[in-house]
DNA sequence: CAGTGAGCGAGCTTCCGCTTGACTT
């Protein structure tokens, strides 16, 4: 039996520590939090001065006996947990939980897995900080304050099962200001002028220039009357300056910084980065993956070092300490980088390889020179305007850190390549090949993708490296927020041309407004984007997370109680809620668009039991209303009259087809015909109001047709396997599932029972090896969630009825 | 697997932050 136990957060962490420790040390992990607040309820007695009411999660009961066993046999106890507010409470939670002695009790801290930090730690140890402790049982029950109380708000006055968060409302909110700002933006024009001259080089070879106007025009007659100038003009050299410049390394990857440039450079959603940084985390391939630090342990500094030198040499070699900026870091942790410098990459999956790469390459980068460019501007001169085109280039001197890694922009529209200028003289004079002023127009701001959402929550210091991809998660999983492509709009611009002494005037086309995976409110998350912020709008301000960290940080210094701190918040906040409870009207995100012609009764739109829906009439009046569905990519915002109008044609009959009626609508999976009972998908190609009753027969009969060829043969004393023509080729089902037909060539008649019986067998590895990523794995986790929690709570009540 | 949208109003839902598995198609 070990004399010393130390307990640390993670799993994988403890493993290498172990390693550190020797024998004496035993070191288990607690997987972070062992206990939190009740469940049922609240979980704190307001009676009793906000006393929080902690109870061991289920899933932790296990190991919280184990380790109340393992600390019982040790003589001295190593809290090691995580130097941060939350650190400190599970610190907290495990003495009080595990009813430890305060004689036996260390609490040691290290922010670094290194031996030297390690055994540092242990020769210094300090008690429990009681104050950051209570730093965080504020920041709990505020957190639990807030949820709890404004969620049940949203089940009475919007729809049941909604939640509302600090966090979480704030992340919906930005995206609801954004897609507003996007639908309010007016694109305002102007003329860009680029040229292209040419001349003959030293050796008297004709070399080309390209070079642009940095004013812009703001109509169409001061770009054309410019380029009237320009065909009489003469152009000259007018200058050359040259500038030394420089472009520094970015720091090492915090979570956020890994979340944004992995979906940049390799195409990952947030979760996913996540994912395969865990795995690389507990291959011991890479540090911590979920830090807000981006300062790298001395060790780290000194095998870069080494191989940048091995592999560069000395001259790029820069070594840097970063500072954070981010508001409310706790930097528990180092930056993530690989744990081994000299390993350049790694074994495991493509994903693992390409992920590793990009932390292995930005850290390396981060401890090298500066790369050093010399920008050129050559300035032109225009006689008979004052105007000068620039033509700018840009050679690298000396490349430094982009010898291995150059950070990704999200705008990347801007890829003017600049490079290398032909050598100019002084007073040389040009001709021009072309003159182009091309009609351009000011962007829209960009809709939110799931990383630069992070950041943006980062910037604001709402959420926390280990909440990040979960938070981006929970909004879309309430349906606040969709995350979703736009296909491009065309758009007409107009496009002057001076070449050969003539202007000619044409209007072209462009695609804009292309957006492809990009987070878009829905109509509920706007409507209760709306509602929180007209009843709570301290809770939705940007800074609340902002002030309320001032706060804890201001319990963490002992200058003020939480209880006092908490008693203070809810004093205000909850009258607030009660007086919302009672007061407020019911929100739907109702919209009167107008009257309908054919009726003269009101036409509105709103949110209704199955989603949001288009209305005709109001429901006192003595003749029902008529309803119908919005489509998928409308909105309440912003459907128009004449759009919602059009709901109402469908569904529309088309005629009679073998004495029943035919009629077309649109569903959930798309336009369709219902006969008899049956339904027929429309092809892509079909337009659902203009579809005749000939084409709906064809269509009709061309289903059955298939329908027909589908049974190839049936198998077994009951028919149990069936061997069927899909859209993939033949296959066969047996008791609800489908199997393969292999080898490949195999003809589907020639199969027997016995012959199904041994694909069967076969099959369940083949089905194991496809794991697949998305919307199907996480819709069903989630309904097993529910159904899980629904299994508790059922439970729960079992017993609470024996009782 | 495609339709619904009043009601009797049961009993349910919900937060943030720290950690990893547990499941199948």
């Amino acid at each position: 039996m070990s004399k010393n136990l130390v307990i640390v957060e993670s799993p994988a962490k403890a493993k290498t520590i172990e390693k550190f420790l020797g024998t004496d040390y035993h070191v288990m992990s607690s997987f972070g939090h062992i206990r939190d607040l009740a469940d049922k309820g609240i979980g704190i007695d307001f009676e009793n001065n906000y006393e929080p009411q902690y109870v061991v999660s289920t899933d932790k009961k296990k190991l919280v006996s184990e380790l109340k066993k393992a600390s019982k046999d040790a003589e001295t106890v190593w809290l090691a947990s995580d130097e941060d507010r939350e650190g400190e409470a599970i610190a907290w939670h495990l003495y009080e939980e595990l009813k430890l002695k305060k004689d036996s009790t260390r609490r040691i801290v290290f922010h670094e897995i290194t031996k030297d930090a390690i055994l540092h730690a242990i020769e210094t140890p300090r008690d429990i900080d009681v104050n950051l402790v209570d730093a965080q049982q504020a920041r709990r029950v505020l957190d639990r304050i807030v949820g709890f109380e404004l969620s049940p708000i949203l089940w009475r006055k919007v729809r049941p099962s909604l939640s509302a968060g600090r966090v979480q409302s704030v992340a919906v909110r930005l995206i609801v200001e954004r897609e507003r700002e996007i639908s309010q933006f007016v694109p305002e024009a102007s003329y860009r002028v680029n040229a292209i001259f040419s001349s003959v080089d030293s050796k008297g070879k004709p070399v080309e220039l390209k070079a642009e106007l940095p004013q812009r025009f703001a109509t169409k007659v001061e770009a054309l009357a410019f380029l009237e100038t320009c065909i009489k003009a003469e152009f000259s050299v007018d200058d050359i300056v040259k500038k030394p410049a420089k472009k520094s390394p970015a720091p090492p990857f915090t979570t956020s910084t890994l979340q944004q440039e992995a979906a940049r450079k390799l195409g990952y959603s947030v979760a996913q980065t996540m994912q395969i940084a865990q795995r690389l985390y507990e291959a011991g391939k890479i540090t911590y993956m979920r830090t807000d630090s981006v300062n790298l342990s001395d060790l780290a500094l000194g095998t870069s070092k080494a191989e940048i030198i091995s592999m560069a040499g000395e001259k790029y070699v820069h070594i840097r300490k970063f500072n954070t900026k981010t508001k409310g870091a706790q930097e528990a942790h180092e930056a993530i980088r690989p744990t081994y410098m000299n390993a350049h990459t790694v074994e495991g999956t493509a994903q693992e390889k390409k992920l590793y790469e990009l932390i292995w390459k930005r850290t390396i980068a981060s401890q090298m020179s500066d790369a050093e460019l010399e920008k050129t501007s050559i300035f032109i001169s225009v006689s008979g305007s004052n105007l000068q085109f620039v033509a700018s280039g840009e050679v690298i001197v000396f490349d430094g850190f982009l010898k291995v890694y150059m950070e990704s922009t999200d705008d990347e529209q801007d890829t003017e390549n600049e490079s290398l200028l032909p050598s100019m003289k002084k007073g040389e004079k040009l001709s021009s090949v072309e003159i182009i002023a091309q009609e351009r127009f000011t962007q829209k701001p960009p809709r939110y993708g799931e990383a630069s959402l992070v950041r943006k929550m980062e910037e604001l210091g709402i959420g926390r490296p280990s909440t990040y991809a979960p938070t981006i998660s929970t909004i879309q999983n309430r349906s606040y927020v969709e995350k979703g492509d736009r296909a491009p709009e065309k758009r007409e611009y107009n496009l002057l041309k001076l070449k050969a002494g003539k202007i000619s005037d044409k209007i072209k086309e462009e695609n804009t407004g292309a957006e492809k995976s990009k987070l878009f409110p829905t109509d509920i998350g706007t409507v209760v984007n709306d509602f929180l912020i007209e009843y709570f709008p301290e809770i939705l301000n940007y800074n609340f997370t902002a002030d309320v960290e001032k706060e804890f940080d201001n319990i963490a210094d002992g200058k003020i109680k939480w209880t006092k701190s908490i008693d203070k918040f809810y004093k205000k906040f909850h009258p607030i809620v009660e007086d919302t409870m009672k007061n407020s009207e019911r929100k739907v995100g109702e919209r009167i668009l107008g009257v309908d012609p054919k009726s003269g009764r009101q036409l509105s739109v709103k949110i209704g039991k199955y989603g949001p829906l288009a209305q005709i009439g109001t429901v006192d009046e003595e003749e029902k209303p008529v309803f119908a569905s919005l489509r998928k990519e409308q909105s309440i915002e912003s459907i128009s009259f004449e759009e919602a109008l059009e709901l109402f044609k469908l569904p529309r009959q088309v005629g009679e087809f073998e004495g029943k009626v035919m009629t077309v609508a649109i569903g959930r999976f798309g336009p369709y015909i219902r006969h008899d009972s049956s339904f027929y998908s429309l092809p892509k190609t079909d337009d659902p109001m203009e579809v005749s009753t000939e084409r709906a027969i064809e269509i009709i009969e061309a289903k059955r047709e298939v329908e027909k060829n589908r049974i190839i043969k049936t198998l077994g004393e009951n028919n149990e396997i069936q061997v069927l023509n899909g859209r993939f080729g033949a296959y066969f089902t047996f008791d609800g599932v489908n199997y393969k037909i292999f080898p490949k060539g195999t003809d589907p008649a020639t199969l027997t029972f016995e012959r199904c019986q041994e694909l069967i067998a076969a099959q369940p590895e083949a089905a194991n090896k496809k794991k697949p990523f998305g919307r199907k794995a996480a819709a069903k986790s989630d309904k097993k969630e529910k159904a899980q929690t629904k299994a508790k709570t059922t439970k729960a009540k079992a017993t609470k009825a024996k009782k």
